[in-house]
DNA sequence: TGAAAACCATACCGCCGGTACAGTAAATTT
DNA sequence: AAATTTACTGTACCGGCGGTATGGTTTTCA
């Protein structure tokens, strides 16, 4: 039936909202029912029990995820034939996205649930956990594509820069909410683009680039 | 009086643990005094309230990492003169020690407190906020005294490199207990090391560098 | 030795997660 | 239109927990 979707996810939203403001142990059932307009009966209706409900709440949030990357990795894909470009796209586009919001990013439920960790079982660790592999993996093979393309510094292996910029996104959001500025996260990506720019297209001097590839000079 | 310190010191450490595993709404004072061995009547002579007892965590974290920060920047400066050797020298020992641990590192309070801000009040929210801008202000002003000596690649806010350590470290300790992988957080300090070495030793013709003298001891 | 510090014991309140079960209104199927 | 499923409501209850209150006891140090 249609209803019982919407109440459930009426639930979800209003969940979310508490579990990002105040953690999962914190978020009163009592309260989302309140705010739902709904009785307790009905909350335990839809979720057997608050296991449950956090289960739903991390394959909603990694679905949603999922489509956003999606949709930004095929615009980026769209808007330029080169991998690099097209990634440093991709990254503009989160930026936006995320850097954007009027009240700052709402919080990752994956770093609030790994946080609560003893809260979960492992099913729902799990979930988490194939999520940030997948978009970590995502990242990754976008850097692959781009040193097929153009030649990487050394010295950075490209599996650690793909986790990095997970890092920079939870990390961004942990510093817009601490420090109460919501445009932190969105420097914060661009910042990781320039990183990206820098890893990829060396700021040579202009004029007699040398051939052979990097530099000793740090290391 | 001693006893009373050790006590309440006993009490801060078990919570920390608690609040790091599952969060501070779950964190039960129930099970805080019975690991303690202490009954609720001790555990509310030494805090009034829970409130109390987030604001005493957050303040014992704060000065703890203040002391650790002191320590590593000072290190990194004995160890080299240059700013940036210093500084790189500095990354690679809080990669170590960040890194190192056997179970992981046990989590940044910060991140968990943002998670759950409505759970406490302006003053505990202020204490980590001044925390973050102050440590975040040790790595900008590492930063631009490296840029005195080394010129900075172009695009790159140095303000935002600052910030961006910070997400790395929030962000990698979320990392290495999301994929269980303990190994993560210092691999991300490590990576963002050989981003600062990018930021100011450009890969530029080997032949014509390095102007300043460098360090052996970091590499 | 005496006062302050550092607790312990007990009893109590109200909220919350969770269970159980009986009933009902609305939607969908037949 | 009737039957069936879906989507709830209402009520009652349990045990655990945060928190308060109050009074007593031991330990520590000056």
């Amino acid at each position: 039936m249609r209803k019982g979707a919407e109440t459930r996810e009426r639930i979800l939203e209003i969940a979310e909202a508490s579990v990002l403001a105040k953690g999962f142990g914190a978020t009163s059932i009592e309260e989302v029912i309140a705010e739902a307009g709904i009785t307790k009966s009905g909350f335990f209706y839809h979720f057997k029990d608050k296991n449950e409900l956090a289960r739903a709440l991390m394959l909603r949030y990694v679905e949603e995820n999922d489509r956003i990357f999606d949709d930004v990795f095929h615009r980026g894909r769209q808007l330029s034939d080169d991998p690099l470009q097209s990634f440093l796209i991709t990254l503009k586009l989160l930026a936006e996205l995320m850097g954007d919001l009027p009240n700052g990013h709402p919080g990752c439920l994956i770093a609030t649930f790994t946080y609560q960790e003893r809260l979960f079982d492992r099913n729902v660790r799990d979930i988490a956990a194939d999520a940030v592999r997948s978009w970590n993996g995502r990242f990754r093979d976008a850097l692959n594509e781009i040193a097929t393309v153009y030649p990487a510094r050394k010295g950075m292996d490209l599996d650690d820069v793909a986790i990095m910029f997970s890092c920079v996104i939870d990390g961004g959001i942990i510093m817009s909410r601490g420090l109460g500025d919501p445009r932190v996260l969105g420097r914060q990506i661009l910042a990781f683009r320039s990183v990206v720019k820098m890893l990829f297209a060396p700021a040579a001097p202009d004029i007699m680039l040398p051939p052979a590839p990097t530099a000793i000079a740090a290391e």
